[in-house]
DNA sequence: ATGAAAGCGCTAACAG
DNA sequence: CTGTTAGCGCTTTCAT
């Protein structure tokens, strides 16, 4: 691959008129400007992104950091991450903390290392400190956080009202005429988890529904972990009608477990779940579903990180995107016959 | 974030010594080392990566180029890969072509100004000469070919076998009792679908049944191919009892045309398909797949073109991987007594 | 064992 | 307009 100086030498020019012509930084005359463009073509030249990142201080990549490379939310989130960015001339890295803050904290000191210009950020659970992250901005990388905020750390952020379309979800469920309905919820550490169990005991206070501690069940986001509840709820000795499950991976593990049971959705058992709108039309389409809009969570985080590079938003804190999320009713959540349900008005 | 030159400052040493402590690349004194240590701690030091990669020549970051960012398939890839290339201290870079090659030779045109130590490739379709692909090799760039192969670009590559697993495939469905028998292939263009059209034919031969070129169709690995073909098949004169299809996208397109038609599977109409693993799990747990093992797919890719970077190949011309597909049968090709089917021993 | 200095490839004062 | 040159931050001869 060859450099500035040897485009330089075949046009028999300087190096600096070159940089000129390339990057239109200066008034060249058409003479030269046409050497160097054949120069350039003739010797097939690209300049080196390394050295003018270097010189530059800009590397035009941007990180993504999540705690499951593995959940297909997450991989949602980061295509329209990887849209957004290369439309801005941005490339995008990918790095995953399996949810372990330690590993979350290298991560941010590779991401300083490596000099990258913007930082797409979902929080691994648990409030520990985060020195590395403070670095971050103290170096004045922008950093958006995605799909969690982590209390005490006030970011640009792009999030979903969770709280209230988890609401929803169970008020949809409590019309259908369930009142035994349980919850799968994410762990405590995550913002979202947090925000969705408040939805359900928002709905089930707005219907004057009593609550059962016994059907509010922590689980951590995994499949393994909503297959154990399931397995263990449905087997108890009053089971519930219906469930409220707060995230897709989860619901993948209940129905394995109702699966196992030997018991059929919606007939036995109803069922809810937040999820993500392109992988619950693959999945499960059956399932009724919060359908999170993932993509968009990673395109606008990326739209928004670039305006913080680009400086546009100097004036303005701490920008706060909530986006909605649209339930979409289907046959796992369909009216049934079952003789201990009573549908509301 | 502090330089290497305030740490030597600090540490009342040359930048020289730093970095012979920082990379043990020559002896350092016990006082001396532990006055930069010190310095490093003191100052939050951490080499600048884009300086290093300039002076050193290695990016330590691999590109992959992928057709189709929004494919499942390709998001298991990814995983794969990125995980690989942290195990190693690399960083995995994400690139769409959106199948269509001027992108893609503007993605290697970029991925060598990026100075990328390897690229992780899945061709898009079509078979016009690659000259940026060619300059990177030229660069010296390790590249190796990832689930699809170019004819006439003899390049490493990871991929699957795929002709073996479509007539495996196809043939369970005869053993089903099948005969009508439909094909929803992939574009042409692509190594993958012209071997599962192989494979579908080698199945029809090897059990002696004639083939009817109307169940012989080309979709496009995109969902809606798979709807458009399902739909006329399904509503023609004699339709198919039967379809093999070629990946994932279009078999969910195909189950949508089937519930609009109001047929079911399996009762209706069977199905066995090419897709991947983990999809295939969450998505449509009740379909009859050849999981194609996408993340290790990635995975080994990452590995090997690493390999190549290390040097550890250079006496091996090029090495082809190939791995296999698990064919997992489910409801949709389960058995059934409709009356036209004729079971085989 | 340590440091001075050149240079990776590029950009941008600055001078002419 | 164009060229000279000083860095960007790091590594690595090459002296000492």
């Amino acid at each position: 691959m060859s450099t500035i100086k040897e485009v330089a030498a075949f046009a028999k020019v300087s190096t600096a008129t070159v940089s000129y012509v390339l990057n239109d930084s200066a008034r060249v005359s058409p003479l030269l400007r046409k050497r160097v463009l054949a120069a350039v073509r003739q010797l097939d030249y690209r300049p080196n992104y390394v050295a003018q990142s270097l010189r530059n201080r800009r590397t035009h990549m941007l990180g993504i950091v999540v705690t499951d490379i593995n959940d297909p939310f997450f991989a949602q989130i980061i295509r329209g991450a990887a849209d957004a960015a290369s439309k801005h001339g941005y490339v995008l890295t990918i790095f995953n903390t399996d949810d372990i803050i330690e590993r979350e904290e290298q991560v941010f000191s590779m991401l300083r290392a490596r000099r990258m210009d913007g930082i797409l950020w979902v929080p691994a659970s648990g409030r520990r400190s985060r020195p590395q992250l403070k670095k971050a901005l103290e170096d004045g990388i922008p950093v958006v956080s995605l799909a969690r905020i982590l209390r005490g750390v006030p970011l640009d952020s792009v999030v979903v009202r969770n709280r209230e379309v988890a609401r929803e979800c169970v008020v949809h469920l409590i019309q259908r005429g369930h009142r035994r309905i349980a919850l799968i919820g994410g762990p405590k550490g995550v913002s979202p988890a947090r925000d969705r169990v408040q939805g359900y005991l928002d709905a089930m206070r707005q219907c004057h529904l009593p609550v059962d501690a016994v059907l509010m069940r922590e689980g951590d986001f995994r499949t393994v972990s909503g297959y154990r509840i399931g397995k263990e709820l449905l087997s108890a000795s009053e089971p519930p009608t219906a469930f409220f499950v707060a995230n897709g991976m989860m619901t993948v593990g209940l129905l394995r477990a109702m699966d196992e049971l030997g018991l059929h959705c919606p007939e036995d058992v109803a069922l809810a779940t937040f999820g993500d709108l392109e992988v619950a039309e693959y999945l499960y389409p059956h399932v009724t579903v919060a359908a999170q809009p993932s993509y968009e969570l990673g395109r606008q985080g990326a739209e928004l990180v670039l305006q913080r590079i680009r400086g546009e938003l100097r004036n303005k804190r701490h920008v706060s995107i909530q986006l909605s999320a649209k339930l979409e009713v289907k046959e796992s959540s369909s009216l049934r016959s079952q003789p201990d349900l009573v549908a509301l008005d």
